[in-house]
DNA sequence: AAACCACTCGCACGGTGTACGAGGATCGTC
DNA sequence: GACGATCCTCGTACACCGTGCGAGTGGTTT
């Protein structure tokens, strides 16, 4: 088997007081939410840390390496509530919440998601929570790989296109009107698209992606629900 | 507004009887599923049609909206069937199936979404089809959008995080023992995590992922019939 | 014949990841 | 103090990338 990865390699070097690991995986994450996956380069990385671009091969045997560990990095900032005191429901709903924002936070986790395998501490560490939020609901066995996988899979599939939509929109300032305009020529085609979708939508979009984010979670979570009553 | 898209420009060349644009788009997308993102260069693409790396920016502006071209082609492979005649539900339950398949078909076009707003024919087809069904199923205004994108975000989260999975295995025989281990040492940190995940898993990852799938389909459309009944 | 046009493409530029091997710094042991 | 060994840095080099530019080619129109 290859399935090479970070995680699957023996325990870390002990690090002296020089340049760590640490350092170096912080320091990415902060090139990559200034500039973005594209943006990361060895060579500006090691400028930013005063160092030839090749040092950083000491400490790092890749660069795929070094975005596994940025990428945990990510994970590592949801924040889990304990089911225990607030209810299941409530702690899922606080949990998915978060790893939206988190994920809108560093927009090249998005694209992380679908090329590396979430298998380091901090992404476990947030599946066992998961996990135990789902067994204080009531879920058993695999049933409760089956309704976290589903609740992971909205949020992500509701984040990461949003990623592109603010992506694409870029650094110009927002304006309703031409917005409107320019979908209603796009969508000319499908007048029955046109003629039912609400159009006040593009006056502040923000709010109606966090309105129809909240919709999707309570559907997916009362369908989750449903499946302890049989 | 920037808004840089192939979608927003003029009507396309009318293109001779030469190479066209269709014929780079489908070479790219061959390209893209036989070697991956990474394995798109212009100078192989420029290869396999026998034309020189620039040849290709007569028909395409930038790679970028070489991308965009193709990923709508991807769009294009989704199947729909008309709700009228099965069903809301497994109209839309025959889509999101679909969806899967093409995307797993197409391991690239998972690294789009997050990159590309889908705006072009195929995609806004399939959104439109995607309407219908809601619309059969009595949902109302922008309720409409927010199922959709429901359903879309389900469907894209489940299969993203898949690709990578599948990306990992890479080409290597896969072994049922050899994961289990693996697993287990990867997850030793999580006593609860493994007291109750079924290893069982790993005989077939295949099939349960199949079976994960349609569980979470089922729960999702659960949740939104709910909103239904108010 | 001349002018225009659609189209092709070689070259060059500035970027990328990283293999390699020569160096420097620091430490343990004699 | 001397001398390896070990840890760590980094300049150079290679193969590759997207693509701007401008010269060239062939067909059609005037």
């Amino acid at each position: 088997m290859s399935f090479t990865s970070v995680w699957l390699r023996e325990p870390r070097k002990p690090s002296g007081p020089g340049r760590s690991r640490e350092e170096i995986v912080a320091a990415a994450v902060e090139l990559l939410d200034q500039e973005g996956l594209d943006g990361l380069s060895m060579r500006k990385l090691g400028a930013r840390l005063s160092a030839g671009a090749t040092s950083l091969y000491w400490y790092v045997a890749t660069k795929d390496e070094l975005l596994e560990l940025a990428y945990d990095q990510v994970w590592g900032e949801m924040a889990v509530v304990d089911p225990d005191e607030v209810g299941w429901r409530d702690a899922l709903s606080a949990l998915a919440h978060s790893m939206r924002q988190v994920i809108l936070r560093h927009p090249w986790s998005g694209d992380l998601i679908g090329r590396l395998p979430a298998l380091g501490p901090n992404a476990l560490h947030v599946a066992d929570r998961m996990r135990r939020m789902f067994k204080a609901a009531g879920f058993e066995g695999s049933v409760i790989d089956f309704a976290s996988s589903t609740l992971t899979a909205y949020v992500f599939g509701m984040t990461i296109p949003e990623i592109a939509w603010n992506a694409a929109m870029g650094q110009t300032r927002y304006d309703a009107d031409e917005m409107r305009a320019t979908v209603r020529k796009a969508a000319a085609d499908f007048p029955e698209m046109l003629e039912s979708v609400d159009l006040d939508v593009y006056e502040d979009p923000q709010a109606v992606r966090e309105l129809c984010f909240d919709f999707g979670l309570v559907s997916v979570l009362d369908g989750l629900e449903r499946r302890l009553a049989t």
